[in-house]
DNA sequence: CGTTTCGACTCAGAAAAATCCTT
DNA sequence: TAAGGATTTTTCTGAGTCGAAAC
């Protein structure tokens, strides 16, 4: 494909060159000819019978082999800043609070996060009843069932349900510690535990001050929970589509699928042919099933203004919504919450993720996706596998006259219901626990203490590579320069794909075409002469690094460090940064907190240049002067041309060998070209102010996911701003764990 | 064993919803 | 004060990672 630009490197400099990699490619642009495979979208009976081998997973891993306790210190200091904690902690429940103050009682839901740590041991459910479960007469369930013992034995070694540490909330500063949760939590289960003299607090769940029984593989004790929601039935509105300009009343799932259509029809989706292709089939498809007589055949006369129209109204009116209907709706979505929105793990009740499966729809790929626009299929409970406690009650099949796919006691994951996907049918979804329940929230930390631990070896990992990049093991090097990569442009490390999927690429599975020369990242001199040597008589679709695999590099990686991937690096090198930014600001204490915020805010952003978003956004600048570059060129060879010389080309090499294109000698060519690099210089501008965009985005993402939330507190603590000003309600509620932090801890 | 597939889990980015801000 | 637009938060699910089982 064109993206061939390839200008030669100021080799002068050391730290010469720049290999930009991108981290997507220019989409395929002949998926077009390609065919769609047929893919039998939905209709997929539940026909897997193949004999599960999820049996397995049930085997008891426990005796075997139980992984040898990786002791992850997370000793978090217990107890200590108790008073900064408090502190904090109240903070945080103060803001929920507050909001709901309105509707005292029903304001539950809102506030709910809060209680989700009353310990409610107690109100364990009495009736023990051993999987009653009217078993659904599913073939797979069964098997799976009795194949393998449950790890029964191995949960209750466990000591039986620990009590909750209590841990000393005193001296409550208290910004007002609403009592809101008072309305419900009175109602059930009034757990709220008087300390001293204070007034009661509610007692939050602190996890994490638990002493640690290490054993990451089991993930609860005891679990239970009311299953999954199922979105409601499709309901006809019979409103027609409009063929060759006469009106077709659809079947009635064919009509379902032509509205999940018409929602899109003024969305970018409809810019993708692919997405148009793969709806129409399967649109198709289901109308001839349907209608043996069926005439609909030609996309292009299908209007679907009507129904698109008919979404808008409906749209309407919701909005137009009485006071009272909106009360309505929002007490019956309360009551949902209510039963789907908790799970009793260990006796705390903990939130839930996502309890409603994922609805019919058409499948939105990201980018060109060769499977945008196939029809999602309506899940039903046999698709659906639920994961409790031996013990625990088994939810009823919320859709009458249906049965559970399965049902298992698994503790050594931490979902609580799966399925299988529809489009990928490889992939499997889960339900799982919230971002601030326990099993999260303690991985969480152990990702975040392996990044620490990482800062104790990164120096000789760093001199290994450094040396290894010159090993004339062509394995061992091209290894060594992948892991520069890893740790220098945070790429990640890029496994191996298929072609069905959305085609982006990490490390590993960098192509040459990928390798550009730019000023954009600075690059070791070694870096630089090895991709050239590794680049050496390939094709550009080939692989860079075509000995490795993500294991192998992983693999070499644990064996330098435990629990050390690739991705680690990605963490470290984001927090890491952003504590060395931080210690560079110089705050004083005569700023004011918005003075402060002006400076954390800048050393996140220095930190993001470091983790490599910035070099996306150089990338495309010079992208563009490239492009302008190459369409200067062409128009002086056009020039030349019409003027009758045709200028002599020639055999120019570019760096990795190959010969450099010609220029074409037909004017007309030569237009049509530049007309080419027209269009394509539009498109990356456009590209450049999304990304420009896009940049706050993937700050909050990286304070969501890569940066030690630790590193923040103790900073907004060292300098007296409110944690509230750094992280909102959803961090804080994710990080619970890291708010009792000294002013003074350091990554 | 080495390689491929599967399963569980994290992370990313788009869309939806909620909130805030302006006119 | 409402409309409505912009901004922020939340939800949702697609896209990755990586260990372990299967081949």
């Amino acid at each position: 494909m064109e993206s061939t630009v390839e200008t030669p490197m100021p080799m002068e400099t050391d730290k010469a060159s720049v290999p930009v990699v991108k981290e997507e490619t220019i989409a395929q642009p002949d998926s077009a000819a390609v065919e769609i495979k047929e893919e039998p979208s939905a209709a997929k009976p539940a026909a897997e019978e193949k004999p599960t081998t999820k049996r397995k997973r049930q085997e008891d891993k426990s005796p075997a082999k139980k992984p040898a306790p990786k002791k992850t210190n997370n000793k978090r200091r217990i107890g200590s800043s108790s008073s900064d904690s408090s502190s904090s902690s109240s903070s945080d429940s103060s803001d929920s609070s507050s909001s709901d103050s309105s509707s005292s009682s029903s304001s539950d839901s809102s506030d709910s996060d809060s209680d989700d740590d009353k310990p409610i041991a107690k109100r364990k459910k009495a009736e023990p009843k051993k999987t009653p479960t009217k078993k659904t007469p599913t073939k797979k369930t069964p098997a799976k069932k009795k194949s393998e013992p449950t790890p029964k034995k191995e949960a209750a070694k466990k000591t039986p349900k620990k009590e909750p540490v209590k841990a000393a909330k005193e001296s409550t500063p208290k910004k007002r510690s609403v009592k809101k949760e008072d309305g419900e939590a009175g109602t059930e289960t009034p757990v709220k535990k008087k300390r001293g003299k204070q007034e009661e607090e509610e007692e939050q769940y602190k996890w994490w001050l638990e002493s640690d029984k290490e054993d990451d593989s089991v993930k609860w004790t005891s679990l239970e929970h009311n299953g999954v929601l199922f979105p409601p039935a499709y309901e006809p509105h019979g409103v027609q589509l409009i063929y060759d300009g006469k009106p077709v009343k659809l079947p009635a799932e064919a009509e379902e699928m032509a509205t999940y259509f018409s929602q899109y029809l003024e969305t970018d989706h409809m810019k993708k042919p692919q997405f148009k292709k793969n709806f129409f089939k399967a649109f198709k498809d289901i109308l001839s099933e349907k209608d043996k007589n069926n005439k609909i055949s030609k996309f292009d006369l299908c209007d679907f203004s009507l129904i698109q129209k008919h979404l808008k109204d409906k749209k309407e009116e919701r909005k137009n919504r009485t006071k009272e209907e909106k009360d309505k709706e929002k007490l019956e979505k309360e009551m949902i919450t209510k039963k789907y929105g908790w799970a009793i793990v260990d006796g705390h009740k903990q939130k839930v993720g996502n309890y409603l499966v994922e609805p019919p729809g058409l499948f939105l790929g990201r980018g060109d996706h060769p499977k945008a626009g196939i029809p999602k299929r309506r899940l039903m409970p046999e698709d659906v596998t639920l994961n409790l406690s031996e013990g625990a009650k088994v939810p009823e099949c919320p859709i009458a006259g249906h049965e559970w796919g399965g049902i298992v006691h698994n503790n050594n994951v931490g979902w609580l219901a799966t399925w299988k996907d529809s489009i990928k049918p490889e992939a499997i979804k889960y339900v799982w626990l919230g971002a601030n329940s326990r099993v999260k929230g303690k991985s969480d930390i152990k990702k975040f203490s392996t990044a620490q631990n990482l800062k104790k070896h990164i120096k000789e990992i760093r001199e290994t590579y450094t040396k290894e990049m010159k090993d004339e093991d062509d394995k061992i090097k091209q290894r060594a320069t992948a892991l520069w990569i890893i740790d220098h442009l945070a790429l990640r490390a890029g496994n191996e794909k298929d072609d069905e999927s959305a085609d982006t690429v990490g490390c590993c599975s960098l192509r040459v075409e990928h390798i550009k020369y730019y000023n954009v990242v600075k690059v070791d001199k070694q870096v630089f002469k090895n991709l050239k040597h590794f680049q050496k008589g390939k094709e550009p679709s080939d692989e860079l690094f075509d000995q490795l695999s993500t294991n192998y590099v992983n693999a070499h990686l644990k064996g330098m460090m435990e629990g050390l991937t690739a991705k680690v690096f990605r963490t470290y090198n984001a927090s890491i940064t952003l504590e060395k930014e931080l210690a560079n600001m110089k705050m004083t204490d005569d700023m004011s907190v918005e003075e402060k915020m002006i400076m954390y805010n800048r050393a996140n952003r220095e930190k993001s240049v470091a983790k490599g978003h910035d070099a996306q956004m150089g990338k495309l600048d010079t992208v563009i002067k490239e492009l302008e570059e190459q369409k200067k060129k062409l128009q002086a060879h056009l020039k030349a041309v019409k003027k009758g010389k045709i200028p002599e080309q020639p055999d120019e090499e570019t760096e990795d060998g190959k010969k450099k294109k010609k220029m074409p000698d037909d004017p007309a060519k030569i237009e049509k070209q530049i007309s080419l690099i027209d269009e394509r210089i539009a498109k990356t501008e456009h590209k450049k102010t999304e990304k420009d965009d896009l940049k706050t985005v993937s700050l909050t993402t990286s304070k969501i996911n890569y940066i030690d939330p630790r590193i923040s507190v103790a900073w907004a603590k060292a300098n007296d701003v409110p944690i509230d000003r750094i992280f909102n309600k959803t961090l804080r509620a994710k990080f619970p764990w890291a708010m009792d932090v000294d002013a003074d801890w350091r990554f």
